[in-house]
DNA sequence: GGCTGGGTTTGATCTGGCGCAAGGATCGCA
DNA sequence: TGCGATCCTTGCGCCAGATCAAACCCAGCC
């Protein structure tokens, strides 16, 4: 984010030029309803996963029960790769936000993997910087921007990675609730609620029940890359 | 962080069992003294790293100016394998925050690497994978946490990476300056020095100029993992 | 000794955005 | 078509923490 249309620049190339789907290691496809939970945070990392479509979310819980949303998935991508990075537990729980089809294998492939497949390894090493880049803008933006920035980030990301165009503007693909949009910028329900609000009378974005259309993107880059005034 | 005694429990292996230093692919050993920068952000990635000794903070720089400190990396450490992760150009600068020794290769030698030492590729992953997990502590952190558990957490995790047991207590092993911590907790100056008086007047830390000293660390747990107050 | 400059403290004041509370809109279902 | 469950909006009061302002302390250094 922070220059959000820079981010994912990176071409978001197919894992592999080989054919995965008909790999020896049978892989198990699979469809899930949105809301489906893929893995659950601290379960023992005993798979890894493709997701060939729809939308994924990963989510952290704090020690009181408050869900944060770490970050998003999109179709093409690898996920759940923790046991490739050394953890023996998945780190986060992994959600469908809107109906999927996921491939998985057992983690004990991996190696195999690695090995039989040239562009997996690189590929995978690209998609975890990809993801380590996006959380260190994450942090910045949480340490210095102000929420309104945040939200305006949030969403540019989200029509970013599933935005289609209509008539009315780019609407977000799949349903999205305040509440998702709060987990992700760290705020309160109300405050997000505020800001869309706002914007909706500055006619920047429409939104109504579970989805938004930007209407005028540039005026929320305008927003999000906003110095903190000074 | 979080349960910051948890963060580091894997343990910080060698790099490898096999003799990096005696390489064929000749490192370049180099004294840093506290301050000098190991390369900067945006610089494009033609070497990576190893820290043999002393202490490096990875740092980046919003669009206005302001830094963060995204990440500390203990001796022992790879750094700067940005390379290996798909990226042409730094996303972080880095700076000794003590007087260093690293030893450096150029980025193509990487793959001779992965190919050479067995233990190599997984200890990146490895490194990866512990640097991903802090980082999500961070997200979440920041997200949720209030400014005094944050200072907490910040200090717990530098007493952890390099804390030094005196009769005083813990005292952390580098200078760290107030603006050290606010940098790393996204507060400001002020606000951490009146956190550090306060504590101070508790008796769980004593603090010089640019030094800090715990002498109660299980309170500073007990603040850091306090619930938001429910 | 006086002076400069980085690092730190502390008080006073201001404000973003959180918590609380109440109400409205929309949906699904009986 | 009526009822409960979700989801969303809005007003108000308040407080944590930012900002502003003023010193202080310590170390070098001329």
């Amino acid at each position: 984010m922070g220059r959000p249309l820079a981010t994912s620049t990176a071409p978001e190339s197919a894992v592999s030029r080989k054919p995965l789907r008909r790999d020896p290691h049978l892989a198990q496809p699979k469809r899930l309803d949105a809301g489906a939970a893929v893995f659950e945070e601290g379960q023992i990392t005993d798979r890894f996963f493709l997701l060939l479509d729809g939308f994924i979310r990963a989510i952290r819980v704090t020690p009181d029960g408050e869900q944060i949303i770490a970050l998003h998935i999109q179709s093409g991508q690898l996920f759940g790769i923790a046991p490739a990075l050394g953890h023996s537990h998945y780190p986060a729980t992994a959600i469908a936000a809107a109906d999927c089809v996921v491939l998985s294998w057992a983690a004990s492939h991996w190696h195999d993997f690695v090995h039989e497949y040239d562009g997996f390894g690189p590929e995978t090493s690209n998609t975890v910087g990809r993801r380590v880049s996006e959380m260190k803008e994450r942090i910045v933006e949480m340490a210095t921007q102000q929420v309104e920035q945040r939200v305006a980030n949030a969403v540019l990301h989200l029509i970013h990675q599933s935005g289609r165009k209509t008539d009315q503007g780019i609407e977000i693909a799949f349903l999205i609730t305040r509440q998702d949009l709060f987990e992700m910028t760290g705020t309160t329900l109300h405050t997000v609620s505020r800001v869309l609000s706002a914007w909706e009378r500055l006619d920047h974005v429409k939104s109504e029940r579970r989805k938004i259309v930007v209407t005028d993107p540039h005026k929320l880059v305008v927003i999000s890359s906003a110095q903190a005034h000074r």
